[in-house]
DNA sequence: TACCACATTGACGCGAACGTCAACGTTCAG
DNA sequence: CTGAACGTTGACGTTCGCGTCAATGTGGTA
């Protein structure tokens, strides 16, 4: 390691790699597919990847993995995203009023559709997890029934609730 | 069509597909899988979709579209769960008893199991939710912020709930 | 200055999940 | 009994999302 007071800002692809749970070979792949803008690099070439680049990176993961996304619908909606950043940036009256409001209208469209997929899913979900927990109550019946013998019960599913984990 | 007479309960690979929404490639080729057990077929040799087998093949959906798995991982599953199907069709006490329950304890894990990753899906689908709907508060302030016009808003997310809906 | 872990760019490979012909058989209305 | 619609089995093709070399360069430590 470079350098190991505590936090260091920029990480070569390695370490960004295992910090992401991804491997190399994917971040270099969601670079040369548009999904990541080219990171800083080091004199000799080395990826530097800043604290933003990983915060996008981990909502590519969470579009692809949790809503399903393909890697280019992904870059879809990053892109009209990427609104927000050419926000921050200082950008000033130069580029028409109008067209910022376009794209922000845009951008605003994006994420709402993101979220009504988010409730329509997290809806079947809901209701997956009540078939599911149906037929947990039919097999422990089952297994009572036709086990004369006694067995403490360990985990069952309670009716609402939700776990929350990282990692 | 062949008739016309509200439902009939047998569907052949077109309407199946169809009404699964997916193609007829893809039935057979869950067929050949293993992830569908043959269906019964005409004398001719077409494929008959029991209710039965649209119900799998429904489940089938929901755990690739809503929660990701794999077709070998499904197949797993549904392997597991069979043995709800090898208790409706008559079991009598040929086979061990041990065995049966040994089979139900296998069925409820993997059960619990899917239960357990939809509520991490869930809860992870709704911080993200959060945050989403954050920036379009954020889209908000500033489309209103730079421009002066009036707009009336159409539909902005509220709090908490969910929307259901099938097709 | 030498070493070694780490990185870089190609390029080819690969499994999953189907798509897409082609050649041929089946059903059924007319 | 004929024709159009529908289905069957191969078999090869395709896209996505990376994995896996290979040859080469970099960067910090000893």
């Amino acid at each position: 390691m470079t350098d190991s007071t505590s936090q260091e800002r920029f990480l070569q692809i390695g370490e960004a790699a295992e910090r992401a749970q991804l491997t190399q070979r994917t971040l270099r792949y969601y670079e040369e597919k548009g999904l990541l803008a080219p990171p800083t690099r080091m004199e000799g070439g080395f990826r530097l990847y800043s604290p933003e680049d990983m915060e996008r990176i981990e909502r590519i993961r969470q579009l692809k993995e949790l809503l399903g996304f393909s890697l280019a619908e992904i870059k879809e909606m990053l892109d009209a995203e990427d609104v927000r950043l050419q926000i921050r940036a200082g950008w000033r009256a130069d580029a028409d009023a109008a067209e910022k409001a376009e794209k922000l209208r845009r951008a605003r469209e994006v994420t709402l559709h993101q979220i009504q997929l988010i409730d329509q899913k997290m809806a079947k979900m809901a209701s997956m997890r009540d078939e599911l927990a149906e037929r947990i109550r039919k097999y422990d019946e089952w297994l009572l029934k036709h086990s004369e013998a006694a067995a403490a019960n360990a985990d069952a599913p309670q009716g609402e609730g939700t776990a929350a984990a990282s990692s």
